[in-house]
DNA sequence: TGTTATGATCGTAATAGGCT
DNA sequence: AGCCTATTACGATCATAACA
């Protein structure tokens, strides 16, 4: 299990302190003997040694733990980057805590109190609103970068997709050599990200397309949206062979209330989606997908996040926590399922 | 009896100082 | 000079003491 500071002291009858000094490295410094050095070292070689970070983070004044806050983990999107993230942190000897604000803004809220509290050293999150995001810089004086949405609201750090060429890519590749109808199917249009890639979307069409195209509005973005639309449309029209939805949550729940109607898709159909899961490999369609840049966008809000710790560390001055600046990652287009 | 003040506690890191 | 030790702050929390 390890040894404790003491434990060591206590084995070859020294101070504490001494011990303390050739732990960190500053035996030399405080002229402890090579001799005891070595013996010391080699216990600890043998037996290791159990730091108390609690102890530590107390004089030290930082916890070398960050905190990030998502609105759901049953996104598959946000599970993956909670994954991505972790592992990055954990390699730079960071603990992550991560909690979930359910689309809630007054949780949010909560969430960011809770995090500071546990004293973590700067916080990622993807905030529910522009308001939620005001709030954020104003309540926290510790560094912030905000990942996955950017509500324009300026003076802040932030990871983001380009959604506006992820949208605009994926109508140029789904609607190539295509005759049918394109539907879309959109989330919550508050959200930038899912703005944007509407956006892109009608770019692309009032740029090249002809013919017409629809555009289905939901309120949410979970897959009961995407069900509740789809069970809409599908009273009027039969099922698109042309379509498009804005995450993967709401293209499960459109090819649920497919099932549900016990209607298939024309096996000519074409979909085209945001994010990617593996389980989409098993549909019999083509499907277009524009795949977020995980590692680079855990890689750049990092970088974002050292730089801020690190002037903190040197300046201490609060003032110069935000450094303003805003990276926008490039999505991958995939085409799976081609026939 | 109820309120406020003081001190001890945890382990770590850094500084000041002591003993031979 | 060489080798090591004692003391303190850090911050929240709890127990005990000292007030009115």
């Amino acid at each position: 299990m390890g040894k404790t500071v003491a434990d060591i002291a206590q084995e070859f009858n020294l101070s504490i302190t001494t011990v303390r000094f050739i732990i960190g490295g500053n035996a030399q410094r405080y002229r402890i003997s090579a001799k005891t050095e070595k013996k010391v070292k080699d216990y600890i070689e043998k037996h290791g040694l159990i730091v108390n970070h609690a102890a530590r983070s107390l004089k030290l004044k930082k916890t070398e733990t960050l905190g990030i806050i998502i609105p759901r983990l049953s996104n598959p999107f946000f599970a993956r980057l909670i994954e991505t993230f972790e592992a990055h942190c954990r390699s730079l000897g960071y603990q992550l805590i991560f909690s979930c604000s359910q689309n809630n803004d007054k949780e949010e809220a909560n969430l960011i109190r809770m995090m500071l509290s546990r004293g973590v050293d700067g916080l990622f999150i993807a905030c529910n609103s522009k308001e939620s995001q005001q709030y954020a810089i104003q309540s926290v004086s510790k560094p912030i970068v905000f990942i996955d949405r950017d509500f324009g609201i300026g003076k802040l750090n932030s990871v983001i997709t380009d959604n506006f060429g992820g949208g605009y890519q994926l109508a140029q590749a789904i609607l190539k050599d295509n005759e049918h109808e394109l539907i879309v199917f959109i989330g919550d249009e508050s959200l930038p990200t899912i703005a944007s890639r509407l956006a892109g979307i009608e770019k692309y069409c009032s740029e090249h397309l002809k013919k017409s195209f629809k555009v289905i509005k939901l309120k949410g973005n979970s897959a009961e949206y995407g069900q509740k639309g789809m069970q809409t449309y599908l009273k009027k029209n039969s099922l698109p062979r042309c379509m498009v939805t804005s995450s993967l949550n709401i293209l499960e729940g459109c090819l649920y209330a497919a099932k549900n109607a016990k209607l298939v898709f024309n096996e000519r159909a074409i979909f085209g989606t945001f994010d990617y899961h593996p389980m989409l490999e098993f549909l019999n369609n083509e499907l277009w997908v524009v795949e977020q840049n995980r590692q680079e966008l855990v890689q750049v809000a990092f970088e974002m996040m050292m730089n801020m710790l690190q002037s903190n560390q040197d300046e201490d001055i609060s003032s110069t926590l935000q450094n303003n600046k805003t990276f926008s990652s490039n999505p991958c287009l995939i085409n799976l399922n081609h026939k």
